[in-house]
RNA sequence: GUCCCUGUAGUUUAAUGGAUAGAACUAGAGACUUCUAAUCUCUCGAUACAGGUUCGAUUCCUGUCAGGGGCACCA
């Protein structure tokens, strides 16, 4: 049983013998440490029930309470209003530390999600196009919280959904045609190729605007693509594709994410197109030529399914799509886009729930916001059109880079941790506050690398290694056993790990986790320096301190990793 | 126009209906012969506005104002 589970209990039982009902128990821990470690504020919610004052009421409660004080109590108090606030003794604490030791590969888990199956579908990218900074808020937030639903012990599988057909790859596919004479060879390199269908799809993007001869053209090879009747068009449409893949996984092996699936537009459209006539009449309708949902009738609005010109839009694709993921048993499905998709995904499931409401019943839509600049305007790259995701990273590295090469000893694997660090950086940025709001990431700021940062996580994770090691070259031992006063805002923290991660999970809020880490990283660097850890002299003190270091060492590893920010061992 | 989302220190933000609204950045003062100073300590500063529900509201409801997004064949 947890720690809650047991002053639920006991807060319960308390109740019953006051003859006290239907009252909600709510247990919380004070913002104030001074509060105790957790408070209830029952009385004051049953104080009107019962028709006494809010104070009697929790006297009450705490005299039942003493009668049969769980073990793990120090002192139960009254205060304000009316809470009742509990304080832990330090036997629980020191058993807490002893715990995360105990499970160093665990710590954090638990099992809200036990044999539940998720799917989560994210990091939505085109083929034929760079991966761009909105892409790398899905990974991020989608990696989160795939990682925060499988520490809920969920069985989590990934799914991305490429598209790789219609108009901007049609767009593409006419560049390379006139670029034919800067075509790469098979044996060139991934980055080689990628710019140049960049290159193409950027000029084929420009001239479809500036040209109406052009425009038509490439209208021409966007349909000889679906219909795969055109041998040349086919070929370079095969080739750019391949290409594009083989860059979007350099890509997914950078960010650290991995799909169990992976799906095409170019594979769903079809379905899509024949639900949405089978369901003609039923769920859709005819209108101007094209077939819609009436949205109207649920309080939303009417979207387009089929074209006039009868070719299937997002909107069937994504019911295609559910095809696809219905071969994959699951519990829940997760699918994370940007926030200007919110109103299309509404009316999707809406009309999916029409069709299938067993499914769609299951589907969760989480939305991130976008990356700004300082001057809140969309982040561009050097050339002017939309900041790459690597681009981005790299832009960043750099200045780590520089920081590094500032420091005494130059580490040797400085280009891997550089990057580990920028990665981090932005990351961090993205899962510190609550998703579907936008983000404003001032490069300048984000690079101090100060305070509320990955670095600043990654950095006393580094910090605790380098304890750890130490400690194991002065041949001290680690051993829990003393509640050391001086560390007792870490030990009031520390515990509370396992119960923020549930939380988090349960929410999707993975800036619960990230708040959460960044106040045991401060507590604990505040600890460290009032503190001389490893002291030779004092070998047994040290081995006991260095039981609180390693727990810390534990925690951040752990947390780091469910958010999907990459821990340095060293920087 | 309509629907949805968002308004918290100068800036970026946190807060499961609870106690003195918590951080970080910026600014100012201080701390490295000693375990990683990418650190630590101290100071200044905020719930857009008006009502309502509640013992209690940043949180829930209504209205106003401001910003963003969707609203027919792009994804």
């Amino acid at each position: 049983m947890t720690i809650q589970e047991q002053l639920t209990q006991s807060i319960k039982e308390a109740l019953l013998n006051l003859g006290i009902e239907g009252i909600e128990i709510h247990l919380e821990h004070p913002t104030e440490n001074l509060h105790g470690d957790f408070s209830t504020n029952v009385a004051l919610a049953s104080a009107k029930k019962v028709g006494k004052n809010p104070q009697d009421v929790a006297d009450d409660i705490i005299r039942e309470l003493e009668k049969n004080k769980l073990n793990i109590i120090e002192k139960i108090e009254k205060a304000g209003p009316g809470f009742i606030n509990f304080y832990l003794t330090k036997e629980f604490f020191i058993q807490s530390i002893k715990e995360i030791l105990d499970n160093k590969k665990s710590v954090g888990s638990n099992n809200r999600l036990k044999n539940k199956k998720v799917l989560i579908e994210h990091t939505s990218p085109n083929a034929f196009k760079l991966l761009h900074i909105g892409h790398f808020m899905a990974n991020a937030v989608g990696e989160a919280t795939a990682r925060l639903l499988e520490y809920s012990g969920a069985e989590v599988k990934r799914a991305t959904y490429a598209s790789d057909i219609g108009l901007p790859v049609a767009k593409a596919v006419w560049g390379m045609m006139q670029m034919q004479a800067e075509m790469p060879e098979d044996t060139d390199s991934v980055s080689r190729k990628v710019e140049f269908i960049g290159n193409a799809y950027t000029h084929g993007a420009g001239m479809y605007e500036s040209d109406e001869e052009i425009k038509k053209q490439i209208d021409e090879i966007n349909i000889h693509i679906y219909k795969k009747d055109d041998e040349d068009i086919i070929s370079l449409y095969t080739k750019g594709r391949a290409w594009s893949l083989m860059y979007l996984e350099e890509m997914y092996k950078k960010l650290d994410t991995n799909f169990d699936y992976r799906f095409f537009e170019s594979e769903v459209f079809d379905e899509g197109s024949r639900i949405v006539r089978a369901h003609l009449g039923k769920v859709f309708e005819e209108s101007e030529g094209a077939i819609v949902f009436k949205g109207e009738d649920y309080g939303l609005h009417t979207r387009v399914f089929i074209s006039s010109k009868g070719a299937p839009t997002y909107e069937a694709k994504e019911l295609g799509l559910q095809t696809k993921k219905a071969e994959i048993p699951y519990d829940i499905s997760i699918v994370v886009t940007g926030n200007e998709q919110s109103a299309v995904m509404e009316v999707g499931l809406k009309a999916f729930e029409q069709i299938d409401a067993e499914r769609a019943n299951k589907t969760e839509h989480i939305s991130h916001g976008l990356m700004l600049g300082k001057n809140g305007k969309k982040m561009s790259s050097r050339k002017g059109g939309s900041l790459s995701a690597e681009e981005l990273i790299e832009s960043v590295k750099t200045e780590v880079l520089k920081k590094m090469k500032e420091g005494e000893d130059v580490l040797s694997n400085i280009e891997e941790v550089a990057e580990k660090v920028a990665v981090g950086a932005l990351k961090y940025q993205i899962l510190k506050q609550g998703s579907g709001k936008n983000i404003v990431f001032d490069i300048e700021q984000a690079l101090s690398f100060e305070g509320d940062s990955g670095p600043y996580l990654q950095y006393t994770y580094a910090r605790t290694n380098s304890l750890l090691e130490k400690g194991k070259e002065a041949g001290i031992e680690i051993k829990t056993g003393v509640y050391e006063a001086s560390a007792e805002s870490v030990y009031k923290l520390i515990y509370q790990f396992s119960e923020v991660v549930e939380r988090a999970g349960e929410e999707y809020t993975p800036q619960t986790v990230t708040t959460f880490l960044m106040e045991l990283a401060s507590r604990f660097n505040a600890y460290y320096a009032g503190e001389k850890i490893i002291d030779i002299e004092k070998k047994e003190k040290s081995s006991e301190k260095l039981a609180l270091v390693d727990a810390v060492n534990t925690v951040l590893k752990r947390g780091l990793v469910v958010l999907g920010i990459p821990a340095v061992e060293r920087m």
